[in-house]
This record gives structure tokens, C-alpha cells and sequence, in this order.
DNA sequence: GAAATTATTGAACGTTGTTTAATTTTTATT
DNA sequence: AATAAAAATTAAACAACGTTCAATAATTTC
């Protein structure tokens, strides 16, 4: 009755260096070979067990897709906590869409399990996922500063969070998903570039107490490298 | 060798018919249980036939799917030409805001299909697919309209249009896919709504010279409803 | 009515994710 | 050290998927 202690800890890293072991290899497959090639049975051959050993490990694909989802949020949320320094509330808010394009277009499939694939729809309910809502409260954050500080008319943290989100969202997830086929794909690269400053640019001017040109100053440094 | 004419079309029209019957069969099932329910083999047995025989009336599953598309973007160009009509130009571009949401939330189903999943890019791709473009070009000559008279700041018509569309895009396509999970649900529709409200104050007072007010009225008037 | 063409079937193939009884491997006990 | 108990892993199967193709059935042409 009186089990080892030692083993028993042991028997359990090994058991959670495999499980990372598994959602590294998915990732990398996922990177290289795109979410179809993500299958049990593949993910099973590369850590040379049998695809009925995983189900010892997850529960079941779902959880091991949103295990990937988990992953690429925290990286989301790096990015945003590398930018939330940046005083200005409006320049952060700047740079906070900058960055949640640019992760997007750069990590195209983490993107896609993370806001438009239907599959961890279900973990994602169940589980808590705070590491999913801490990007969103950055992003509300500084929205709230912005209006606190008169860049952006009042209205509701979340409506006004929730429309800067649907906004960027949007347009990447329109990228990603090609409907875009009644634009030139070379003018891809300048219409979400363009679209960003469009919307920016007509919210800035309308309450020009503090200095807007920032922006402008922070997009030109951006541009030039 | 000289075949019988009147044969050849029947034959053809009743080709036409099952091809039909295959995709009324299709978007009910969509609608009734979702896009998981539409297998080839649930569509034959409806059609009481063979699941072999489909393959002699669409090339492959995504053909189908596609052709589904295709009726989903008749419908939602069919909304957008009711709202052509209104003259004043920002009134007319948030009626077709108004109408795009309401056309997601009311045919999620549909609007999945195009917009969101991943399954009918390749055909959407290959094919011309006007029917899609339709609805886009609405919205462009209108959002080219407001800049013609000063509602909003000059930009290229593709960028302007891409970003009002990217805007109403994302947030329907955040709540179909449930990735609001941080916002209580009881909220959604106030979001939405707010939100839509939100971004278009941002932009509007701030060419006052047409009357904004008209679109405050028509707001009011439709939420009386 | 026979021949040629077209439509449909039936059965199979190669995939999926998942389950479960049997087996091997590891741990605990005497 | 041998044995009993527990845990991990396998092997094999299941149901469902989209798709293909030779064989059959139905229809049209001659």
C-alpha cells in the first residue's frame, strides 16, 4: 500500500515529457504540413508508440488541438505584453493591432485553430482558457485608456474592445481563409495595411487634444526597416 | 448518329433536376443539422440512390459545397440590392452593415460556408464566382460614395470597402465561431450591436457637413421593431 | 430487335478517430 | 527473489468518411 514515492513522481514527469513531447510534434507537423496532416495515427508514428497509446495521454483529438491552441495563445499574449509598456494608449493601441496582424499573417495556422476552426470550439467552453482572455484584456485596457484620455468617444469597455478586435480579426481572417478573390493578390499586402490605417485614421482626427501625429511619427519608424 | 433531339433535353433536364434536388437536399440537412450531417452517402440515401451516382452529377464533395456557396451568395446579393436603393450614401452603408450582420446571424449555416470554412476555397479559387463579388461591389460603390461627399476620409475604394467589411466580418464570424468566451453571453447582441453603433460614431462626426442625424433617426426607427 | 450509349449499382479501397480485450512492462508486497 | 497488483502499451477491430471502378441495368439509336 505504502508506494514509492520517488518512482511515482518519476512515472509522472515521464508521463508529462511525453505528453509535451506529442503537442511538440503536432505543432511542428501543424507548421510544416498544415492542420490536415495532424492525425492521430501520424502524430502516434512519430513517437513510435501505437495511435491507441495517445488516448492514455488526451482524451480525445479535441483535446490535444486545444492543448496547441493553449501554446499559440500564450504566444499571442507575449507579443501583447511586449507592446503594453508603450505609454501612449493610443500608440499602444497602435501597436497592439500591428502586432495581432503581423502574428497573424506570420503564424497563419496557430491563427487559425485559435479564432476561426470550428474543432476546439467545445474544449474551449468547457475549460477555462484564461490564457485565451488575457491578450483581450490588454486590448480592452488600453482601449480604456484611450477613451479615458479622449482618443476615442465613450462607450463600453467591451463594445469598444470587442469592435477594435472584430476589426483586425476580420481582415486576417479574410486573408487566411482566401475570400478575397475579387481583389488583385498584389494589392493584398496594401489593402490590410491600408484598411488598418483607414480605420485608424478616421477615429484619430476626431478628438485631437492629445498629440495624434505620434502615430504617425511611431508608423513612419515602422515602414522605414 | 442523327440522335433524337427531344430525348437529349428531357435527359438534360431531368440531369438538371436531380443536380437541384441534390442541393435542396443539401441545404436542408445544412440547415436542419449542420455541415457535419452532409455526407455523400446522408445525400444519396435522400435522393434514394447510390452514393457512387452523385459523382456523376458533381465531380467531388466540394463541388457540391461550392454550389451551395453559390446560392448563399445569390441570397445575400439579393439583401444588398433591397437596401440600393437609399439615396443618401451613409445611410445606405449602414443599412447594408445592418443587413450583412443580420443576414450571418439568421443563416449561420450558410455564411460559414462562405466566409469562413476552409472546404470550397479551391473551387472559389478555379471558378469566377461573380455571384460572390456582387455583394462586395455594393458595398464598395458606396463606401465610394460616402468619401465622394465627405462622410468619410478619402482612401482607395478596395481599402475603404475592405476595412468596413473586414469590420462587420470579424464580429460575426467571432460570435459563429464562439470565441468570445470572456464576454457573458447574455451581452452578445448588445456587443454586436454596440459595437457596429460604436465604429460608426467614430467615424461620422467628423464630417458633419451632410446630416449625420439621419442615421441616428433611422436607428431609432429600427429598433422600435 | 440488336447495338451502342448512358445511368446506376455494388463492392471495394484507403482514410479518419476511437474503443477494448489482451499483452507486456513496471511497481509493490511478501 | 518470486509473486501479486497495477499501469502502460499493443493489436485488432469498428463505424464512418470520400472516392473509384468494373459490372449491371436502363435507355436511346440504328
Amino acid at each position: 500500500m505504502a508506494k514509492n514515492l520517488k518512482s511515482t513522481q518519476r512515472r509522472e514527469r515521464e508521463r508529462e515529457e511525453l505528453r509535451e513531447q506529442i503537442l511538440d510534434v503536432a505543432m511542428n507537423i501543424l507548421i510544416k504540413e498544415g492542420y490536415d496532416a495532424v492525425t492521430i495515427r501520424r502524430l502516434a508514428d512519430e513517437i513510435a508508440y501505437t495511435p491507441g497509446a495517445l488516448y492514455s495521454y488526451f482524451k480525445d483529438k479535441e483535446e490535444i488541438i486545444f492543448a496547441l491552441v493553449l501554446r499559440a495563445a500564450k504566444h499571442l499574449t507575449s507579443v501583447f505584453r511586449a507592446v503594453e509598456s508603450i505609454n501612449n494608449p493610443l500608440e499602444r493601441l497602435w501597436a497592439i493591432g500591428r502586432a495581432y496582424i503581423t502574428f497573424a499573417m506570420e503564424h497563419q495556422e496557430y491563427y487559425d485553430l485559435m479564432f476561426i476552426m470550428s474543432t476546439p470550439i467545445q474544449k474551449m467552453a468547457e475549460t477555462e482558457y484564461t490564457e485565451g482572455h488575457a491578450a483581450f484584456f490588454i486590448l480592452r485596457s488600453t482601449v480604456h485608456d484611450c477613451m479615458q484620455q479622449g482618443y476615442l468617444p465613450k462607450a463600453d469597455d467591451d463594445v469598444a474592445a470587442f469592435a477594435m478586435w472584430s476589426f483586425v480579426h476580420g481582415s486576417v481572417s479574410l486573408m487566411i481563409r482566401k475570400r478575397m478573390t475579387m481583389i488583385p493578390e498584389e494589392k493584398y499586402q496594401d489593402i490590410l495595411d491600408g484598411a488598418f490605417s483607414f480605420l485608424m485614421s478616421v477615429m484619430l482626427p476626431k478628438h485631437p487634444e492629445p498629440d495624434a501625429t505620434v502615430l504617425v511619427k511611431a508608423e513612419k519608424k515602422r515602414k522605414k526597416k
